[in-house]
DNA sequence: CGAAATTTGTTGTCCACGTCAACAATATCG
DNA sequence: CGATATTGTTGACGTGGACAACAAATTTCG
C-alpha cells in the first residue's frame, strides 16, 4: 500500500499493475505464498531464534533419533554441505550432538540434547501458532484443501 | 534414492525417515513444491538464462510499458535496491531500457527492448513448456485446483 | 585378501537474494 | 519558500544453494 497513493504519472486512471502471463504461472503464486508463510513463520520464531530450515531438522531429528547427516540430507533436500554447517550452528547452541555411529564410522548419529528437546517444544507451540494463522489467512477449507493437496514432489 | 540402497546402520528394517511434525506444516510442502517448480524453471529455461526473477520482471514490463521501478518493486515484491541490480543486468545484456519520465524526474519509464521483445517471446514458450510439465506432474485436476486456490497473499 | 570404487562428513568458493542504511535528485505539501 | 516524501542508487552484511575437492571409512569385486 505504501506506493498505491501517488503513482500518477501513468496512463491516467489505472490504478492497478497488470501481472499479464504471471496469473498462468503457478510458480508464481506458489512462490509469494511460501514467500508470506517463511516470512510469518520467522516473525513467530524469532523470539527463540529458530529458522524454518532449523526447525525442520530439529523435528526430524526428534522424530528419527540417531539417523546420520546424509539420510537427513536426503530428507529435507538441503545439501550435505549446507547440512553441516547448519548443524554446527545447532550444535554450537547446544541443541544437537553429533554421536559416534556403531558400526559405521564415518557416520554421526544425530541426537537432540535435552536443550535441543526443549526448545523444539516451544518451537512446536509458536509454529502451531503460525499455523492457525495461516489456517485462518487463508479460510479453514482452503487450508485443509492446500494441505491435501501439496504433499507431492 | 540414491541413499535408500545402504544406510543399514539405522534400527533394522526402518527404510523410509519421518517427517514428524513436518506432515502438518503447510508451509514446508509449499516450500518443497516451489524449489521443485523453480528447479524445473531455470532448467528449462536455461538455454536462453532467464531466472524465475527475471522472467517475472520481463512479463510485467511488457505488460505495463513505462511502469517505474518503484511499481515493479512494489508489484512483484522485490526490494527497490535488488530490482536496480535485476534492472541492471538486463539493460547490459541489451533486454530493457530505462527512459527518462515525461513529467517525474525521478522516475524511469521502463521498456522492453527489440531483443528484449524476442527474448521474451521465446521465455513464454520455454515457460508454457514448463507449465505443461508441471500440469502433468500434479495431474490436470490438481493443477487446477492449486492455481485456483492459490492466488493469494 | 587387496585394489578400486563408493559413501560420509567436511571445507572452501562462488553467486543469487533479502535487508538495511545512507544519499542525491526531484517532487509535493504546508 | 522550507519541510517532507518519493525515487533510484550504492554499499555492506548475512543467508542459502551449488560445486569441487578431500580425507577417512566402508563396500565392492576381481
Amino acid at each position: 500500500m505504501p506506493l498505491r497513493k501517488s503513482a500518477p504519472a501513468r496512463r491516467a486512471s489505472e490504478p492497478a499493475i497488470e501481472l499479464g502471463d504471471l496469473n498462468e504461472r503457478l510458480g508464481y503464486f506458489v512462490r509469494r505464498l511460501q514467500v508470506w508463510i517463511f516470512q510469518d513463520f520467522i516473525r513467530l520464531l524469532s523470539s527463540i531464534e529458530i529458522s524454518p530450515a532449523q526447525f525442520s531438522v530439529l523435528v526430524v531429528i526428534a522424530a528419527n533419533p540417531g539417523l546420520s547427516q546424509a539420510e537427513l540430507s536426503a530428507t529435507l533436500a538441503i545439501e550435505r554441505a549446507r547440512l553441516v554447517r547448519l548443524l554446527h550452528r545447532l550444535e554450537q547452541r547446544g541443541l544437537t550432538q553429533r554421536l559416534p555411529s556403531a558400526g559405521d564410522g564415518r557416520r554421526h548419529a544425530l541426537q537432540l540434547t535435552r536443550d535441543g528437546q526443549s526448545v523444539l517444544t516451544r518451537a512446536k507451540a509458536l509454529a502451531a501458532q503460525h499455523e492457525a494463522g495461516l489456517k485462518q489467512k487463508l479460510g479453514a477449507e482452503r487450508y485443509k484443501l492446500l494441505l491435501d493437496n501439496m504433499r507431492i514432489v
